[in-house]
DNA sequence: TATAGATAGTTAATCGTTTACCGTTAACCA
DNA sequence: TGGTTAACGGTAAACGATTAACTATCTATA
C-alpha cells in the first residue's frame, strides 16, 4: 500500500504536521535539524511519494497547464517543446489538449474547470476560450491566448501576420508574379484571420483580385489534394501564397508531381517558419513567426498571472517577418 | 467561489451523498427521478463543475494518462496523436513528458508517483521504465512500453527494426551502392538499438565493414551540422542508411548544400516513416513503422491493465518494412 | 522574579468528493 | 394484520495532505 505521512508519523512517532511541515520543505516552520533529518531519512527508507492529488486538494495547485491546440502539426510540437522549457525549472507539467479532436469540444470547453489545472494557454483557439469564458463568467482560471489571431479580453500574445501578409504578397509581385493565389482552410470562414484580410488588402492595392483555394484542412495531404484538383480544373497560378507550411509543403508536393517548377512557374510562400521549411531541396520562403518569443512571453504573461492573480491583463503583438528563400526566389 | 455538491445538497435540503450519487451518474444508485431532475437542474443553474481533484482523492483515479517519449519531434507528435484518438472516447487525457528535456530525468522517474496518472505509456525510454520500477517496487502502476527497443518486462509493443535495418542496407546493396554508412546519434553508446545491430550485421553478411557517422543527437540540424562536418574530413560514402528520418532529412540536407545529387550520388534510406518523408521533392525512402497499429495495441495493452491490474503481461513485436522511393531509386 | 519572545511540536479543521452502511417508508402478500 | 422487501435517501467515515491556532518549553532581558 501506498505510504503516507502518517505512517512516518507513526513511526516517529510525531505528529502528521510536523511531517508535512519537513516534506513539503517550507522554511519558515520551526522544526528542529535532528526531526528534520529523521524525517527525511524514514521517508526515503520507506519510499514515500506525496500524493500530488491530495496536496491539490488543499492548496488549490496542482502545477498542471493545460495547452489548447488544433491538431498537433510540426507548429505546435515546436511550440510545445518551447513551452516546456520555460516552465519545467518552475515544476509545472504541461497537459495538451486537442481541442479539434474532441467530438463535442464546445461542452469541453465548457466544463472545463472540472481539470483544475492552474492555468490554461490557448494556442490559436480563441473560440475556444470565448466559450470558456461564457459558459464559466464566475471562475477565475488563468488564461493567456496566443497565436495570430486578435483576441480582445485577457492577457494575449500575437503575432502580427496581417503585415507578414502584405508583405509576402508584395515580395510575390516584385518577383514577377502576375496573380498570386491564396492557398487557404476553411476555419470559421476566414473572419478574424488576418492572413486573409493582408493577401486581400495586398493584391487589392496592386489593383488585382485576389483568388482563393479553399481546402478542407490546413493539413499536408489535404493541400496536396485540394492542389491536384484545382489544377484539373483551372490554369495554374503563377504565384501561391499560403495559410501555413503545412499546406505550402502540400501544395510544393503536388506541384513535383505534376512537373511544374518552383519557383520558375509557381513562386511560393507559407507561413510559421517550421523547421521542415528548411530542409526541402528547395527551401520554403515564409512568414516566420516569432515562436520563441512568443512563448516565452506567454509563460512570463501566466506565471504572472498564477502568482498574482488580479494584475492587469496585457497584450502584446509581435511582428512576423518574412524570409525569402529559394521556393520564390527568381532570377 | 467555486460550486460544490453541498451547495447543491443545501439548496435542495437534500444529503451530498444523494447529490453526488445523481452527479457521478451511477445508474446503480436508487433515486427518484424526480429528484434526479432536480439536481440536475440545480447543477446547470449553479454552474456547478465536478472536482476531478476531490474525486480523484477518494477514488484513486485521475483520468490521466502520462506519455513518456523523448523530446517531442514529428515521429511523436504523429504518436500523441494517434494515442489521443484511442483514449479520447474513453474519457482519458494524455499528459506528456519530455524525459530528455528533464534536467534530471533520474530523479523524476524516481519520484513519478506522486503524480497519481492511472497509466504510463513509456514510448522509447527503456531505461526510464527501469529507473521507475526500481525505486518503486511497491508501486502498481500500469505501464506499457511502446517503441523500437526492446523490453523484457511488463507489457510492451515493439516494431522489429532489426529486419528492416536489414532489408534497408540490402536495398541499397541492391541499388549498387559499394559501402552503406549509418549516420545515427549516440543515445546509449548503441546499445539496445537494432537498426545498428541489423545494419552491422547485414553490412558484415556481404563482406563489408561497417561505416558509422555519429552525431550528437537524432535532430536534423545536428545530422545536417554533423555531415558537413563528415565531408569536410572524408569522401562521401555512396550510400547512407539512418537512425530515423530526421537525421535523413538533416543529412539530405547537407548533400543538396554540396551539390551532392541523391540518389545518384548518395542513395539515402530513413527509418521511422514520418509524414515528411513524402513532401521532400525527391521522397525519402525509409522503414515505415506500423504507427498505428503500435498505438493502438499500446492503448488496448493498457487500458486492459487499469481495468484488471492482474492479467497477464502481454508482448508483441511488429514488423517494419521498407518503403523504397526516389531518394534509393537509381536507374 | 516576572515577562516577552523564540523555538518545537500538536490538535483538529479543512479541501470536495465518494461510498459503505444504515434508516425510513410504502407496497405487497399471506 | 404483521412481516417481508424494494426503493429512496441520509450519516459519517474515508482519501492524504496542509495549516491556523494553540501549547509547552527554553532563553534572554529588565
Amino acid at each position: 500500500m501506498r505510504v503516507t505521512i502518517r505512517d512516518i508519523a507513526k513511526r516517529l512517532d510525531l505528529s502528521t504536521a510536523t511531517v508535512s511541515k519537513v516534506l513539503s520543505g517550507r522554511e519558515s516552520a520551526f522544526i528542529s535539524e535532528a526531526t528534520r533529518q529523521k524525517v527525511l531519512e524514514t521517508a526515503r527508507e520507506m519510499g514515500y511519494r506525496p500524493n500530488r492529488v491530495a496536496r491539490a486538494l488543499v492548496t488549490g495547485k496542482t502545477d498542471i497547464i493545460s495547452l489548447w491546440a488544433q491538431t498537433l502539426a510540426p507548429y505546435h510540437s515546436e511550440v510545445v517543446n518551447l513551452l516546456m522549457d520555460q516552465m519545467r525549472p518552475h515544476g509545472f507539467e504541461l497537459i495538451i489538449t486537442d481541442m479539434v479532436k474532441h467530438p463535442d469540444w464546445r461542452a469541453y470547453c465548457e466544463k472545463f474547470p472540472q481539470w483544475q489545472v492552474d492555468g490554461i494557454i490557448a494556442l490559436d483557439s480563441p473560440e475556444c476560450v470565448r466559450v470558456f469564458r461564457q459558459a464559466n463568467p464566475h471562475v477565475h482560471m488563468p488564461v493567456v491566448s496566443m497565436g495570430a489571431y486578435y483576441v480582445e479580453e485577457g492577457d494575449f500574445v500575437g503575432i502580427d501576420l496581417y503585415s507578414g501578409a502584405v508583405e509576402a504578397v508584395q515580395h510575390l509581385l516584385q518577383a514577377g508574379v502576375k496573380r498570386p493565389a491564396y492557398l487557404v482552410c476553411n476555419y470559421g470562414n476566414h473572419v478574424g484571420d488576418p492572413r486573409y484580410d493582408g493577401y486581400t488588402f495586398a493584391v487589392r492595392q496592386a489593383g488585382l483580385e485576389p483568388l482563393y483555394i479553399v481546402a478542407e484542412h490546413s493539413s499536408r495531404p489535404c493541400a496536396r489534394e485540394r492542389m491536384h484538383q484545382y489544377l484539373d480544373e483551372h490554369p495554374c497560378p503563377d504565384g501561391l501564397f499560403c495559410f501555413n507550411d503545412e499546406m505550402a509543403i502540400g501544395a510544393y508536393r503536388a506541384l513535383c508531381e505534376r512537373g511544374i517548377r518552383v519557383p520558375d512557374d509557381v513562386a511560393i510562400v507559407g507561413c510559421d517558419g517550421i523547421m521542415d521549411t528548411e530542409y526541402l531541396e528547395r527551401p520554403l520562403s515564409t512568414v516566420v513567426q516569432p515562436v520563441g518569443e512568443m512563448c516565452r512571453l506567454a509563460w512570463e504573461f501566466l506565471h504572472r498571472r498564477i502568482e498574482n492573480p488580479s494584475v492587469a491583463p496585457q497584450q502584446v503583438l509581435l511582428k512576423a517577418h518574412l524570409v525569402v528563400r529559394d521556393s520564390s526566389r527568381r532570377g
